[in-house]
DNA sequence: CCTTAAAAATGCGTTTTCGCAGCTTTATCT
DNA sequence: AGATAAAGCTGCGAAAACGCATTTTTAAGG
């Protein structure tokens, strides 16, 4: 029933598989390929459960989460086309330290653990990008946790939409995606009511708008500079 | 005047290049090598400024920090014998995202950016472990972004203390490092009076032992209960 | 060993953040 | 369209965290 998707015809040139299909050894993965989909609001990682393989989003958007005090859950990133989901989903660790939910209805390309193993083995340049898109998202998480030791909450919700804008880009006028206010809130780090209050406020200073559920950056510029003494270096 | 280390006679059996150093294109790394010692409190990584190589720790402790808001430094995390520091310290990037010091006379091992990415794209069983190395403190990094968001100022500080004598050790009942109240503040998120403040509480409830500086955990059991709900999972 | 500076400790008022409760609006399902 | 549930909003008191000022202790240098 899932439509298989082909690596030679696919549109997302940020994927890192895209980019090495040339590579005779990542045609094994191509090979290997497996193709799913998942509806809104379903769970394709579960934290804790044995690992598998790895994910590479083809269309669709996810949220990658960690489960923290009392079930609380923590957004440590999202993920949109092309985007890799499913850390350690090759090589030792036995289980996942995360868990990944769909946003919206999603198509994935999913890989068996042992044959990204040995294809990390065998096409360097492959393996020297992957370890560039680590190397990346360690820096950005470590911009986190600076961000989250020394921000305050209104700091913390506004890094967060402008985060969410650039991302996911912004389409007349509103970002384009869809989050409940409790997941800005797991994914600010703070609590629901918070991010009610400051996106409230924002939008009496002519921030943002909003309509309904979503949201819109109405001055990049000046939201940004809010931001700037944080942005340094 | 630097004593210049040999990797094949090197004790750090955790270190990468040790681990790889009967590869033949990983000779090429050892052949590049230079030893360099720093002074306690020096700086040998600016953040910001451009990437010039990698470092590997031969024997010491340093700090990795990136600077915030009015320039409050948060560290990111500690290093120990035979960690690597240096983000990004090869491939395309142009400056360190980081900044790392020296918390004691240090012996470090360093390498061009260009000899790295050399082998980097020629060994791929090293590649790949490096790859690993970083998808682990990746999920290191993002469990500290949870912890961030989610524990109280106090449970932070347990957290960083905990880190500490499992990072470094313990002998004679005290953790393995000096650090200052300021130090160990600017790692756990908070300030130096709150690091203060609880530091003495702990000692009042028997959970840790102090003298001068140095800061013991009296009860591991105990403290590390502290903490539970925070690690399950 | 004494001097001086830095680090640590503590009290206290202020600010920020939180969480509950109640209410309103929006979405969903038949 | 109407019923029901979910999400969003707001006020208010409580708790947590902060930052300043001051004192005490520890470390560093001559």
């Amino acid at each position: 029933m899932n439509k298989q998707t082909d690596c030679y015809t696919c549109v997302n040139l940020n994927c890192l598989i895209k980019k090495h299909v040339g590579n005779e050894e990542v045609k094994a993965i191509v090979r290997d390929k497996h193709t799913l989909t998942c509806k809104k609001s379903q769970q394709f990682i579960m934290e804790g459960a044995p690992i598998h393989g790895l994910y590479f989003i083809y269309k669709g958007r996810a949220k990658v989460t960690k489960t923290g005090i009392e079930g609380r859950e923590q957004i440590v990133r999202f993920a949109n086309d092309g985007d890799i989901v499913g850390h350690r989903g090759f090589g030792t660790e036995k289980t996942y330290p995360i868990g990944a939910t769909a946003l919206e209805d999603i198509t994935l390309c999913t890989f068996t653990s042992d044959t990204l193993f040995n294809v990390l083995h065998k096409a360097p340049a492959f393996t020297f990008d992957v370890l560039l898109f680590y190397a990346d998202e360690l820096n950005k998480s470590e911009n986190r946790v600076r961000k989250f030791a020394q921000m305050s909450v209104r700091e913390k919700v506004i890094d967060g939409l402008l985060y969410l804008s650039n991302k996911f880009g912004q389409t007349n006028k509103y970002i384009n995606i869809i989050l409940s206010r409790r997941d800005i809130a797991d994914f600010a780090g703070t609590t629901e009511e918070q991010v009610i209050r400051i996106i409230s406020s924002l939008k009496k200073e002519k921030l943002i708008v909003t309509e309904g559920k979503k949201i819109g950056i109405a001055n990049p510029k000046r939201v940004a500079k809010e931001m700037m003494s944080h942005n340094y270096i």
